[in-house]
DNA sequence: TGTACATCAGTGAACGCGCGTTCACTGATGTAC
DNA sequence: TGTACATCAGTGAACGCGCGTTCACTGATGTAC
């Protein structure tokens, strides 16, 4: 056995780590796999001892980020909070300033929307994934909503409700980095904020 | 003068709509000149006497994406409306199935948004220049405020309740697209539209 | 009206580069003795 | 403890394809006579 036994585990979650960056940054397709590796420290052609080809690399990327996201959610908060908080302080960190002009280190539903959107299944499932994990999130702290009528509220209300904040804090940061100018890149990521918030029936945002 | 005198302009325009068409379905560099020409009834090498290079194509596309979507307007209902009309019908449409369903036909905030954003400047100010126009024909037509506190309104605030309408909007399709499960994607496109109406204050949709 | 001509939109072969993929080889590492 | 060895992670040259771009050429069209 000349190499420890995790080593070849840990070379693989760097490459995964500097593909993660690098479609971050630039897409799935226009990532070419000699600067993956290179980001990795490696050269091109040990790539394929880590992957069959091309497309399992997106697909295990995507992965790699649903995988991560609970880590990035540890590390932004020093003591992590629970229920309500948590998902207040998840909103406030999310459409942050910090978040808007961290692209390499963002959420991937952020950046990759219209990549993934065009891709394969693998890569759908997996942004399907990281989604639920933040609408069920949103789903279980909800409070009253002020768009409700007199009527008794409808089975799914709440669930409705979480995707509609969900839409509105991933749509929020899409728009803010698609237009070329920071002032209304700002006003789009505070608006989606400060209604995020209010659509979910909390009182004020968490901020981190 | 050999050729009519607007012969020329009728290519063009015709590979606009090829670019536009291919774009919205697999993004601005996963397109080739030979695919747009082929699509306009063309062969490659014509290309370069409508354009200067592929990076000239992007910029001039989405300019044409931004001059088609009053047309786009226009051609969906019969009548035009205008005014909370209007506004309501356009996120009738812009959240309904047959636009969720239309690649190639649906408007390029939805499937250009990333690839804008990693763009340069020429795509970016079509990009914002599209959403003006959307924001704006909310901005004019707000209902009352569901969330307003007893305070005195702010100023700027019904500027930034048309920015959230516009980005629960264009994110609750991009969620949609990108999600592998048709369920949870009708479920998104459905909850952005009773969130956004119900956030512009309005009292119901105007289905087309 | 008919014919020769000038113009120029469009053609398609060719070039060169980048990138995904392959493969024979190198050299670093843990193990056996 | 020290040395030879087997293993295999990683290297880098090479191949082939696709695509952006160029360019000499074709042929359709309106005009002049």
């Amino acid at each position: 056995m000349p190499y420890a036994a995790d080593h070849k585990q840990e070379t693989r979650t760097r490459i995964l780590d500097s593909a993660r960056r690098l479609f971050n940054r630039n897409g799935l397709t226009e990532v070419s796999i000699d600067a993956v590796m290179a980001g990795a420290g490696l050269t091109r052609g040990g790539f394929y001892s880590h992957f069959g080809s091309k497309e399992e690399l997106y697909a295990e990327a995507i992965l790699h980020f649903a995988r991560c996201t609970p880590d990035w959610q540890r590390m932004t908060f020093a003591e992590p909070p629970a229920g309500e908080r948590l998902a207040r302080a998840i909103v406030g960190a999310y459409l942050s300033r910090a978040h808007l002009s961290d692209i390499e280190g963002s959420c991937p539903m952020i950046g990759l929307a219209t990549d993934v959107a065009r891709g394969g299944g693998a890569a759908r499932a997996a942004y399907r994934q990281v989604l639920a994990m933040m609408v069920d999130i949103f789903a279980g702290t909800l409070g009253p909503d002020a768009h409700a009528g007199a009527a008794p509220p409808e089975p799914g209300a709440d669930r409705a409700r979480a995707l509609a904040v969900a839409a509105l804090c991933v749509g929020g940061m899409v728009l803010a980095r698609a237009v070329d100018d920071a002032g209304t890149a700002d006003e789009l990521r505070a608006a989606a904020q400060r209604y995020a918030v209010a659509l979910a029936g909390w009182q004020a945002v968490e901020t981190v």
